[in-house]
DNA sequence: CGAATTTGACCTGCGC
DNA sequence: GCGCAGGTCAAATTCG
């Protein structure tokens, strides 16, 4: 396997698009640095692209372990599941936004010959997925799908919200 | 040796 | 109901 290194800085090159999937009316997107991205109203110009309206209702019915379970509940109405996508030029499909994440999938997409990458937060506690996938259309392009919200600090402390903000710069000069 | 990745199987929703 | 497409699981494998 090929264990690619992060983005750094200088792999990133433009920062073309934001989309802001939202599923719910939830207002509530602390702590987000896509917030702060859609806030600088820099090249991170956020589009409400589409809203998914698929509930995505998946709560692993397990059959076999049916027994003294009572969790119902694990389904928990609060569908406030918002989804930011990225689409992003850059030769690596591996952003280092400061998180650990663990890959746990990876399909080929139908209309796209590049296959779509599953990550997961390594968190505990933090369910927080994303997705990475490349356009068949051109190959600099990479599109990474964030799904949730993170509620634990940064993992790597090199990489706090000031470099965060080195990087929206370096975009913005480069874009 | 522990953690992360790979990869095929499995599950679910949707359209026909 | 069937097949397809997208999403997830988990055992095996690989890497640091």
């Amino acid at each position: 396997m090929f264990h690619q290194s992060p983005a750094s800085h200088d792999q990133i090159l433009s920062l073309n698009n934001i989309y802001d999937i939202c599923d719910d009316k939830s207002k509530q997107r602390n702590g987000s640095f896509l917030e702060l991205m859609a806030s600088m109203g820099g090249p991170a110009a956020a589009a409400i692209v589409s809203r998914d309206s698929s509930k995505q209702r998946r709560d692993h019915d397990h059959p076999s372990s049916s027994g003294n379970e009572v969790d119902e509940f694990k389904e928990k109405k609060k569908s406030k599941k918002c989804r930011y996508a990225f689409q992003t030029r850059s030769q690596v499909d591996i952003l280092d936004d400061g998180y650990r994440w663990r890959k746990y999938g990876q399909k080929s997409v139908k209309n796209n010959k590049f296959p779509r990458s599953y990550y997961r937060c390594t968190n505990q506690g933090c369910n927080v997925k994303k997705q990475v996938q490349r356009l068949s259309k051109d190959d600099g392009v990479v599109v990474t799908t964030y799904e949730g919200m993170h509620s634990h600090p940064l993992e790597k402390s090199t990489d706090n919200f000031e470099n965060i903000l080195t990087q929206m710069q370096i975009y913005h000069t480069t874009n």
